[in-house]
DNA sequence: ACCTACTATTGGCAGGCTGCCAACAACAGA
DNA sequence: TCTGTTGTTGGCAGCCTGCCAATAGTAGGT
């Protein structure tokens, strides 16, 4: 009970839409979709609730855009590519994989975003295009060629994997980040030699 | 509107029980949670809204309860262990693993059981509980040991990519069938190798 | 500085869904 | 046939969501 905002004030579409997402993000970060109601998330976000709607048209969509910008991030910036050998470059792509998804990232993608809402078509997709873009850069990384589907599909595998890996190692504690990283890096070295014609 | 039953009819609880779940069964494996409303869980079964909270308290208890059958489903029969060379046993614990996650099961496990409600505590146990019989299994399959965490750990990982790979196999259909098995196969020989001891 | 048109924002309404509970009725045993 | 047990039902109360007409900040023209 803050109650911070007594008054009601205007803000430019573009502020006010950003304004409700850092509170979505604020509270789908902690708790799942169906946990969360629309009134909390106007009450986090200061505003009345019929302006989610009036923003998003859904709560859904909402949560949506929540996923998706939390999915697209880590392949957001731009990563200079690695030279040198086969075996350097391996180990710099699940370097680099280890480090775009930081465990609470990770947690928030693997956990939350599949849960709550519907996984239907629309949020599938969300999920898949970030793992594809993800699987694009190590296979750029290792000297794939990006443009074969089979490759690719080789390396999103490899992704999960990698997402699994994380999961022990940063949740379960199961695996060090040191046994995380040599299986990623072993696999990842026979998945490519194996799908890789010629390297 | 098959209205098949106009009568009331009075059924042992088992057999009430097990009706309900095999049309709730029916219904989540084509929609999501939040998409089944109780009515038509109920309407399904040919049964009182009120007889599902009766049997299973909650419709998340009922929903776990489909989900929990179907994610120890593939675990239940028991295989017989495979002798022979590292090589042939890896290849026997993959075969395994294909055909215990039939395509069906793999959507529904990997799509449909993440979804909808919140994956909170109780979901994530069922799930990893299952996933950590099945590594149990590979486990012993390719000479392991069953009792260190470590090397658990890694074979649910391997468990994380396969699921993967059945998915890009059965529904994206961007690998083959034969290129999904040699991925893993090779994965989980240098997984194997990777972490246990001589072998 | 005032006024006006624009539009961001609100609050309440209607429909649907869920959990609960007291009443009802099918079936077994005497 | 009768009666007690208990499987089963239907409706009530509360909450949540999407919608929409009314309200009120705010910029821009005069």
């Amino acid at each position: 009970m803050t109650s911070a905002a007594v008054r009601r004030q205007r803000l430019s579409p573009d502020e006010r839409r950003e304004q409700i997402l850092l509170a979505a993000e604020r509270l789908f970060a902690d708790r799942s979709y169906v946990d969360v109601s629309t009134t909390e998330l106007a009450r986090e976000a200061g505003v009345a609730r019929g302006l989610l709607n009036h923003y998003f048209g859904d709560k859904r969509a909402l949560y949506l855009e929540v996923v998706r910008r939390a999915a697209l991030l880590p392949t957001l910036e731009d990563v200079a590519l690695p030279t040198g050998t086969l075996d350097e470059r391996v180990d710099a792509a699940v370097h680099w994989f280890l480090a775009s998804i930081t465990p609470e990232r990770a947690t928030y993608l693997t956990v939350r975003a599949a849960e709550g809402v519907g996984e239907d078509a629309e949020m599938r997709e969300i999920l898949d295009s970030a793992h594809d873009l993800a699987a694009g850069r190590v296979l750029e990384m290792v000297g794939g060629e990006p443009g074969d589907p089979a490759q690719r599909a080789a390396i999103r595998v490899f992704g999960e994997m990698a997402r699994g890996a994380i999961r022990e190692w940063s949740r379960e504690q199961t695996l060090t980040r040191e046994q995380a990283h040599l299986l990623l890096r072993e696999s990842l070295l026979v998945i490519v030699q194996t799908v890789l014609p010629g390297l």
